[in-house]
DNA sequence: ATCACAAGATTGGTAAGACCAATTATTTGA
DNA sequence: TCAAATAATTGGTCTTACCAATCTTGTGAT
């Protein structure tokens, strides 16, 4: 039955499962939404016991390329790269100065993504990210939603790339920014002439955009993050000056 | 959302045992190296049964925050982003049109690395990149080698940028690609003049980042990918051209 | 004949016990 | 004192059993 002489040779019992998914999807064998056999007859089938193929099937889903219903069965999921956010997450944790690192990964993304943007995005990707720039200027006086606004600006430029790899490698790190960066944020809106700074950025990558000039779109964001950078570290210098050793938890 | 205060509430059992990990990691109970309590032990502190407490383990292990030594007991890894390659490999393989895509994601990397490459790069960085310049070079007739030699110059670029984020991600992608293009590129080195071409543009993005210019290095890079890109397109013809409607099985 | 509902079958979820294999700790003998 | 043999610890895997959710099917009422 099992003879075959290369793959389901004498492996790990565990890569054995490993080998038989990881196969069969990248043949096509098992495509999305296919359902996979059940956990016995698999079991039986290659030769291993029920939980260890459940070990194996747990992490895969846990990857998220399985999706399981119980009584009904397993199924291949899309894979589904919000798992990287937690992965980051973790990776971070063990890490110590990455934050200003995964800012640069988070720039290279976006710069990438704004100079596809200018060819590839329509009318209705312009309009999207203009939105989010009314937005923007409307909650002007609210950090929340002010803060919301310039997360989506910046996240609807990436999705107007209408490239997939982008938009989730962006997805992963925006999130993981997010707690980062939420307080920050918060006392930067405090300020109305930073405020009217980052509104002008704003305006002005959005422009470069409608322009289609992709230079120009990347100078402007590299410039925005530039400044924002350098406001928010202001800022911060100044909060400090004003209450010297606050603790952040 | 639900953040309970107690996070041993009454959960799925499964996800007791990965909030257990998840909390005790993120707030350094757990450092690496750390060795966790022996299953059995732990299966009953968390009131689960082994099986399940290893299936998650399992998963655990597979995106490589745990390490398992049979006989001594498992301990806490250093999460390393390698599984990000293995994770792409499956991704992509659900997805049609992706390489062109990341590609774009790649040249996302490459381009901020380079850019911080101009500030941060030491002598023994610049060293190294001009090492495999000088490979290349020597290994013009030899796909293999040339091949590697142009991989490993990208590479110590990235490398150059100092910048744990984009070096990680860059590996991830570089090995995607590698699969796919190492075909073309084999085909690109037959062609004399192409090599000639690509020579001096590798070199020029070399002198830039020697200059410690990083618009101009950024600009040089993109071009380079623009002009590989076409090189490849041209050369892709060509072959199809001499043997047209090849059926791939 | 059709539809609704209930009983059974299928399938994943979890637990317990047992045994094997690798490692580590301990004991014992030279 | 040291090294080999032995015991204890710990992960690796299988088997069995039972529970829970879902699906299938059969039966009865309309």
């Amino acid at each position: 039955m099992n003879e075959c002489p290369e793959s389901d040779a004498q492996q790990n019992g565990s890569d054995r499962v490993v080998s038989y998914f990881k196969e069969r999807i990248l043949k096509g064998e098992l495509k999305v939404g296919d359902r996979v056999m059940p956990e016995r007859e698999l079991a039986q089938h290659l030769d291993v016991g029920r939980p260890l193929l459940r070990e194996v099937m747990k992490s895969l889903v846990m990857l998220g390329f399985l999706n399981v219903r119980q009584g009904s069965g397993t199924y291949i999921a899309k894979a589904d790269i919000r798992v990287l956010s937690d992965f980051f997450t973790f990776c971070l944790s063990q890490e110590q100065d990455v934050l200003e690192d995964v800012m640069q990964a988070r720039m290279a993304i976006e710069c990438q993504a704004i100079r596809l943007a200018c060819e590839r995005a329509n009318e209705s990707d312009l309009a999207r990210i203009g939105q989010w720039l009314g937005t923007l200027i409307d909650t002007l006086t609210d950090p929340e939603a002010g803060g919301r606004a310039d997360f989506m600006f910046h996240q609807s430029i990436v999705a107007a790339s209408h490239s997939r790899a982008l938009t989730t490698l962006y997805g992963a790190m925006a999130e993981l920014l997010h707690r980062s960066h939420v307080q920050r944020r918060a006392t930067t809106y405090r300020n109305p002439e930073i405020v009217r700074v980052l509104v002008d950025a704003h305006r002005e990558v959005f422009l470069s955009i409608v322009a289609k000039d992709p230079d120009q779109a990347d100078r402007r964001l590299r410039d925005h993050f530039a400044i924002g950078d350098e406001l928010r570290r202001r800022s911060l210098i100044e909060t400090y000056r004003g209450a010297p050793a606050k603790q952040t938890n």
